[in-house]
DNA sequence: GTCAGTGCAAAAGATTTGCATGCGA
DNA sequence: TCGCATGCAAATCTTTTGCACTGAC
């Protein structure tokens, strides 16, 4: 279910041509260090990588080809609480998920729980809603952290946590 | 539970003089409109609405206030998915909530669920971590809009749910 | 060859800050 | 009186846009 770097990179081209839109190197080169970080990446991270890649690459094509990924659904958008806006890889068929940020070393860890999804259309539902997508951010403290052994300044690396059962 | 308004603003002033800050006009003003206002309000929007009482307020001292009133724990600052910054009234003593937002027509509404809560203190607890807080936000199309009886342009109108229990 | 794509700089919007002046305690 | 608070304008920061030039198809 999860694209490889190379499928997400031909969904990408596909799509492109799809909207007879023209590949060039500098769409290349963004998507392509985006697609490699496993990171969610704020929109001066993709610039500065992008930059030491191909420095001829503008703010404003990185700031343009983001959401041209957007529109492909092989981005998606993310405001955490401390306002940054970052962007993470998806996929088309990926399952949804959402995040649990340790507010000490920022860790990001991403989980996802039938029985919780179930609940929040419950809860939309009673309300009169019928539940189109949400965002669900828990925010705490890892263990790593609590037990002291203040792991690297890990800013915004992601671990994928075994799917979660409840 | 729920504070009144003289109540806040009581809050307010005591906050206040505890951290040996001046009460001024300025500050009455603009709390006096953030509290009175049941909505999500935007920073323009408060501005404008604080203009209308008292024209020799700036900007400036708009944002000032609202931090002081975070700080205080009278505001709460969110970040919704339409990317605007808004702040909405909150007790210190207030039970959390989350909200369900219409897709259509921008209303919100409040709710809290105590089986969802317990859902997501297990869900982190076993991933490793001790949650401290946590955002969810439901997205959707409320009952009105779906039976196409479009409400008023409500844009960010506040409904408080009956308490949901599951 | 054509027209979309790009870099750059300027614009636009949101928020913060420096500073001289005002005013609460 | 003393120093925090304020208004204004300028400075930041983030994101978008106009425009002349470049390059993909």
């Amino acid at each position: 279910m999860m694209l490889s770097r190379a499928e997400r990179f031909a969904a990408f081209r596909k799509a492109l041509k799809e909207k007879n839109l023209k590949s060039t190197a500098q769409r290349d080169d963004i998507a392509g260090v985006f697609f490699a970080s496993h990171r969610h990446m704020s929109v001066d991270e993709l610039y500065r990588e992008v930059r030491k890649i191909n420095p001829r690459v503008g703010y404003a094509t990185v700031y343009r080809t983001i959401k041209l990924l957007k529109d492909c659904g092989l981005a998606d958008e993310q405001h955490f609480v401390d306002g940054q806006t970052r962007f993470e890889n998806t996929d088309a068929g990926e399952q949804h998920h959402d995040h649990v940020i340790c507010d000490r070393c920022g860790r990001i860890v991403e989980f996802s729980d039938e029985p919780l999804e179930r609940l929040q259309e419950d809860i939309a539902a009673r309300l009169g809603f019928v539940l189109a997508r949400h965002r669900l951010e828990l925010y705490g403290i890892c263990r790593e952290c609590r037990e002291g052994a203040r792991p690297t300044q890990a800013g915004d690396r992601i671990q994928h946590a075994p799917r979660a059962r409840s």
